[in-house]
DNA sequence: CTAACTAAACTGACCGGTCAGTTCAAATAA
DNA sequence: TTATTTGAACTGACCGGTCAGTTTAGTTAG
């Protein structure tokens, strides 16, 4: 149908790009109409299996949107390019990935307590969602890259909880003071990304509780003996 | 591999690619003329720093043939194909980083000593060969990917020197029954990469030292208090 | 109640351009 | 002589992005 060319004229400019949602950065996701947020759902959810199998470059738009059982047209519609599509991806993977480690109750019962259940859930998480771990692990030490600020940001905020539960270690426990925060935080958030990925890729037999176990190892080594 | 659709059509079956050392797999290295290993060499190191930047899929072979100041054809003639050039750089890699871990003197005075030595050392190689590491960690968890049984193969050498080391450690000192070999093993292995990278992209303040000494918890919290 | 209208959402053919891989005759080095 | 390299042409497929036109859902007018 459509044929091109049919009605001739095209007249007036109608509809030039309908002015679309594309540009929106995440901000009132609330205030659109049901259809388009479930679209923007499935091209989340496609786009994030194809990702994680053959990396960003590897996938076409045309292949997304085929799996989201949407034309190529909507995703330009929703997002204005594929780089706006893999920018969105990775803040909608940051936000559920920090709803998980916020709903940790830091009840200061005990904090290795709550930082071994904070690393339950990343575990979680990585389980959950492993295409959404490749994709980070794969583009996120690129440099320079299209996503670098994105990645500063987001990184930013996952770090800022982590340092949080190590703080409230640090506070409760006497901790080797030759140990840098900094240092330790990187370790810690990075050995979830590699011990979950590597759980799933090459030791499907590796359970969720010695996974946490061997990452809390290094907590363990620093609060002092 | 080398897909190549040889003889049939294309007129004369003749000379279907010179017959060279392209499907050379790894082996032999010393017998070929030292013009080759030249060749080969500088492909390795034009191909590394590339692919470390954009990633496999977002250079093409044009890029790093000129990079490293060859023509297309050398390439194709000195490897079968685009892929074979990434497997035989992943071997490459391993093969300096195994070197480097291997250099470790293991005089048992102390293992502790030891594994904090091997670290250093894996942390000098990321500093060396960002590229590399940056190769390693995009590709690594992808599931199906074309380098899948090479993965599995260096991953297996490389972890091989890991588990060693920690089996030093725990047949010097009493250690964490609760903890198992494995995801240790894969944790700090993983840690190693993820905080090299860090440090390189975000935190390029932190030492190496530092960097060596947050690995290490690890290893502190496994022998027992 | 329903026909007309409207704008957002969506479609898919199409375009300019790129890329991996192939081939080969001629040049160059060992 | 023989192994290696060159450089340029060629192919066949593919890709990101565009855009004129269609559908859908909601609203208004009669």
């Amino acid at each position: 149908m459509s044929s091109r060319t049919d009605s001739s004229k095209a007249s007036s400019g109608g509809a030039v790009t309908p002015a679309g949602p594309a540009d929106s950065t995440g901000t009132a996701k609330k205030l659109r109409p049901a259809r388009t947020n479930a679209t923007r759902q499935k091209l989340f959810e496609a786009s994030m299996d194809l990702i994680g199998e053959r990396g960003v470059a590897g996938v076409t738009v045309d292949e997304i949107a085929a799996a989201a059982g949407v034309s190529k047209g909507t995703v330009y519609y929703n997002f204005g390019s594929k780089s706006d599509l893999i920018a969105q991806l990775l803040r909608h993977g940051v936000d559920i990935l920090l709803a998980r480690l916020l709903s940790v109750r830091d009840d200061s019962a005990d904090p290795l307590a709550a930082m071994d259940e904070m690393i339950g859930q990343a575990m979680d998480f990585m389980d959950e969602y492993p295409s959404f771990a490749r994709l980070w692990v794969s583009e996120n030490w690129r440099t320079p890259s299209e996503w670098q600020d994105t990645f500063t940001e987001l990184r930013e905020r996952l770090l800022t909880v982590v340092r949080a539960a190590i703080d409230a270690v640090a506070a409760a426990y006497p901790v080797d003071p030759a140990v840098s925060r900094g240092s330790l935080e990187t370790a810690i958030f990075g050995a979830c990304f590699v011990v979950g990925l590597d759980r799933q890729t090459y030791n499907p037999e590796r359970t969720r509780e010695q996974s946490v176990t061997a990452i809390m190892a290094s907590m363990r080594g620093y609060v002092r003996k």
